[in-house]
DNA sequence: CCCCCCCC
C-alpha cells in the first residue's frame, strides 16, 4: 500500500480539469487509484455496448469516470478491480450539466501494485467558480482537448490546453465532447472531428416537399456519426466543410436516432445541422484519427445478408478496365471499373468502384486495398458495390494490412481462391445454390443416374489420394491443357495445336476418396483444385518425385485428412462397357467455420418443436 | 425533411 501510495500523482486530477499548465509539467501520465467499478445498463438486451463507470482517486480527489468502450478490455481481462492503480494515459475532461466527468479512453493497470483499500480520504473535485458557472461551449481558459493519441510517446502527443492560448479556436469551445457520449440527452456540447466523407448536395421532389441536403461523415478517437445539413443549412455549410479536414462542430444540433439501413457508419445516432449550430475549422488538425474500419473478411461475406453495408480489405488480384453502364430506372450512364479482391480465408469476391474513384484508380496489383462503406449484393454468390459515402485507401497503414500482405508474400500469392458463386447456399429452403447432401444421400438419391447431369455439395474429408496418374504432362498453350506426347528427343508434342514443346507444364487428375459419417465416395478432381489440395503444382510435385522421394511422401501425407467442401457434378460415364457414376470436383474450398456455423444452428432449429 | 448508389 506504501508502494502505491507513493506512485499515485496527487493533485493530478485537479490539474486536468482546473490547471493544464500543472498538468503538463507534473503530471505526463497521471496514476490514479480504481475505488469504483460499475456496469452499467444490460448489454445483452438491446445490443448496446456496455459501459463501465468508475471512480479514480489521487488521495486528494476523486472524479467520476467513464470508460469508452475501445478501454471496456482491462475490465474483461479481470486486470481492472475495484482497488487497482491505474495510468491513464488518454483521456477527455468533459463537463456534463456543470458535473466532472473524465471519459478514459486509454488505461493501462499497474498490476504489480494490486489491489487495496481506498487509500486517504479524497474530496469530490471542486471546480474553479468561473468555470463552474459558464456553459461548457463557452470560452473557459485551459479547457481545451485533452485525449492523448494512443500508442506514442506522452510527451510528444499530449494535445494540453495550455499549447492553445485563449485567443486560439481551441479555448473558446469549452470542453471537448466525444462523439461516442453523444445522444439526445446531451445537454451542451463540442465535439472535434474529421471529415472524413462529404456528399454532393442533393435535391429531392415530392408531392407534400422539396429541397436540398448534403451530409457529412464525422469521426474522434471514439467514434464516427453522420451529420446532415438541409436546405438553408446546406447553403451554410456546404462550402465550410472540407473532406479530410478536422473541426469543432458545437450544439445547438439535433441528435436523433440514426435510421441504419441508410449508413455506413457505426453509431446508434445522427446530427442533423440546425441554424445556430457551430462549426469552425480546428486549428489544430491532428490528433484526430482519419479513418475507423470494422471489417468483415471476404469468406464471411456469406453470412451477410444482401444490401449490408460493410468494410473489408483485401488483397488486389485483378483491376478490370473502366467501362460505363445504364442505369435502369434513371437512364444515367454510370462510370465504373472492377476490382477483384483476396484475402487469407480463401476467398475473393468482385469489388465494383464508380466514377471519379473509379477513373482515376491507379493502384497496383498484388497492393492492399481497404474500403469502407461497401454495399454487399448476391450477384455471382456475393459482390461488393463501393458507397458514394464510402472510401478506398491503397495500402493503408493499419495492422489487418500488414497482416495480409505477409499472409500473401508468404503463400496468397501462389494460392487459389473460391468465388461465392461456387458455394454452397448457407442451408435453409429456397436457395439458387444446390443443397449440401452426404454422402449417403448422394448415393441413396442416385444423384447422376438419370439422363440429366446432377450438381451437388458436400462436406468431407480426403483419407486417400491416389499417387499413381496424379497428373499428366500438358500443352504450354495457354488454355489447351491436352495432353502432350514425349517425342523421346527432348520435346513434347501436341496433337491439337500441332506443336513442339521444349517441356510440357503437368497438370493433375487427382482421385481422392472422400469420407463422412455416412459413407465414402471416390472423386476426380483436376488441376486447380489439386493444386489447392497439395499446396504446390503439378510440376513442383513431379520435381519432388524425381528428386526427393520423403518430401514427396511428406506432401501427400500433408494433403490428406483435409476437410474440405466439394462441390461436384455427378454424371454417368461408360468404361469398358461398364456404366459408372463419374463424381467430378467443380470447385473444393476450406471450410468458413462462420456459415458452416450458421448452417449446423439451421440444421438443429428444424429440430425444435414448438 | 433524404435514404439514390446504378450494370452483369
Amino acid at each position: 500500500m506504501e508502494a502505491a501510495r507513493s506512485q499515485i500523482t496527487q493533485g493530478a486530477l485537479d490539474a486536468i480539469f482546473n490547471d493544464p499548465e500543472r498538468l503538463e509539467r507534473e503530471f505526463p501520465v497521471p496514476i490514479c487509484q480504481c475505488v469504483q467499478i460499475k456496469a452499467l445498463g444490460n448489454p445483452s438486451a438491446d445490443g448496446a455496448p456496455e459501459r463501465y463507470r468508475i471512480v479514480l482517486s489521487d488521495i486528494k480527489n476523486f472524479v467520476q469516470s467513464m470508460l469508452a468502450t475501445q478501454a471496456n478490455h482491462v475490465v474483461h481481462e479481470g486486470k481492472l478491480k475495484k482497488g487497482s492503480f491505474v495510468r491513464l494515459k488518454q483521456y477527455q475532461a468533459n463537463a456534463v450539466k456543470g458535473k466532472r466527468i473524465l471519459i478514459i479512453l486509454g488505461i493501462e493497470v499497474i498490476e504489480e501494485l494490486g489491489e487495496c483499500e481506498k487509500i486517504g480520504d479524497p474530496k469530490g473535485l471542486e471546480v474553479k467558480e468561473e468555470q463552474d458557472v459558464k456553459p461548457a461551449n463557452t470560452t473557459i481558459a485551459g479547457n481545451g482537448f485533452y485525449g492523448n493519441k494512443p500508442q506514442q510517446p506522452p510527451a510528444q502527443d499530449r494535445a494540453l490546453p495550455s499549447r492553445t492560448g485563449p485567443t486560439s479556436s481551441a479555448s473558446t469551445h469549452g470542453t471537448i465532447y466525444p462523439i461516442e457520449g453523444l445522444s439526445p440527452y446531451a445537454n451542451k456540447w463540442t465535439i472535434k472531428a474529421r471529415v472524413t466523407n462529404k456528399s454532393e448536395i442533393r435535391t429531392w421532389h415530392k408531392q407534400n416537399s422539396e429541397g436540398k441536403l448534403f451530409s457529412v461523415n464525422l469521426l474522434d478517437e471514439t467514434g464516427e456519426i453522420k451529420a446532415t445539413g438541409f436546405n438553408d443549412q446546406c447553403d451554410m455549410l456546404y462550402d465550410v466543410f472540407q473532406e479530410g479536414s478536422v473541426y469543432y462542430i458545437s450544439s445547438p444540433c439535433r441528435v436523433q436516432l440514426a435510421k441504419k439501413q441508410f449508413s455506413n457508419i457505426n453509431n446508434d445516432y445522427e446530427l442533423t445541422f440546425e441554424r445556430d449550430t457551430q462549426v469552425e475549422k480546428a486549428d489544430d488538425q491532428d490528433n484526430v484519427p482519419q479513418v475507423r474500419y470494422n471489417f468483415t473478411t471476404v469468406g464471411d461475406l456469406q453470412t451477410i445478408d444482401k444490401d449490408s453495408t460493410i468494410d473489408v480489405v483485401g488483397v488486389l488480384k485483378e483491376v478490370g478496365e473502366m467501362s460505363q453502364i445504364v442505369s435502369k430506372s434513371t437512364q444515367k450512364p454510370y462510370e465504373k471499373r472492377d476490382l477483384t479482391l483476396v484475402d487469407d480465408t480463401g476467398f475473393s469476391v468482385k469489388m465494383t468502384i464508380w466514377g471519379k474513384t473509379a477513373q482515376s484508380f491507379d493502384a497496383d496489383p498484388e497492393s492492399i486495398v481497404a474500403f469502407k462503406g461497401a454495399k454487399v449484393s448476391d450477384f455471382g454468390g456475393r459482390s461488393l458495390s463501393l458507397l458514394s459515402s464510402g472510401s478506398m485507401t491503397v495500402n493503408p497503414d493499419i495492422p489487418e494490412a500488414h497482416k495480409l500482405k505477409g499472409w500473401y508474400d508468404a503463400q496468397g500469392r501462389t494460392g487459389t481462391f473460391n468465388s461465392h458463386s461456387n458455394m454452397a447456399s448457407a442451408g435453409g429452403a429456397g436457395g439458387r445454390q444446390d443443397q449440401t447432401k452426404t454422402v449417403a444421400q448422394v448415393k441413396d438419391e442416385n444423384l447422376g443416374m438419370s439422363e440429366n447431369t446432377d450438381y451437388f455439395t458436400t462436406k468431407g474429408t480426403i483419407v486417400y489420394i491416389k499417387q499413381d496418374n496424379v497428373s499428366y504432362p500438358a500443352c504450354l498453350n495457354e488454355g489447351c491443357n491436352k495432353k502432350v506426347t514425349d517425342m523421346g528427343d527432348g520435346t513434347w508434342r501436341c496433337e491439337k495445336c500441332d506443336q513442339t514443346h521444349p517441356k510440357p507444364e503437368h497438370r493433375y487428375i487427382m482421385s481422392l476418396n472422400v469420407n463422412d459419417h455416412t459413407g465414402q465416395l471416390w472423386l476426380s478432381c483436376f488441376d486447380d483444385v489439386g493444386r489447392m489440395i497439395m499446396g504446390m503444382t503439378a510440376d513442383q510435385l513431379m520435381e519432388l518425385r524425381e528428386t526427393d522421394q520423403t518430401a514427396l511422401e511428406r506432401a501427400f501425407e500433408d494433403a490428406n485428412c483435409k476437410t474440405l467442401v466439394f462441390r461436384c457434378r455427378a454424371k454417368m460415364d461408360t468404361y469398358q462397357d461398364q456404366q459408372k457414376v463419374r463424381y467430378q470436383v467443380m470447385n473444393a474450398s476450406p471450410i468458413n467455420y462462420t456459415a458452416e456455423a450458421h448452417k449446423l444452428a439451421e440444421l438443429i432449429k428444424a429440430y425444435n418443436v414448438d
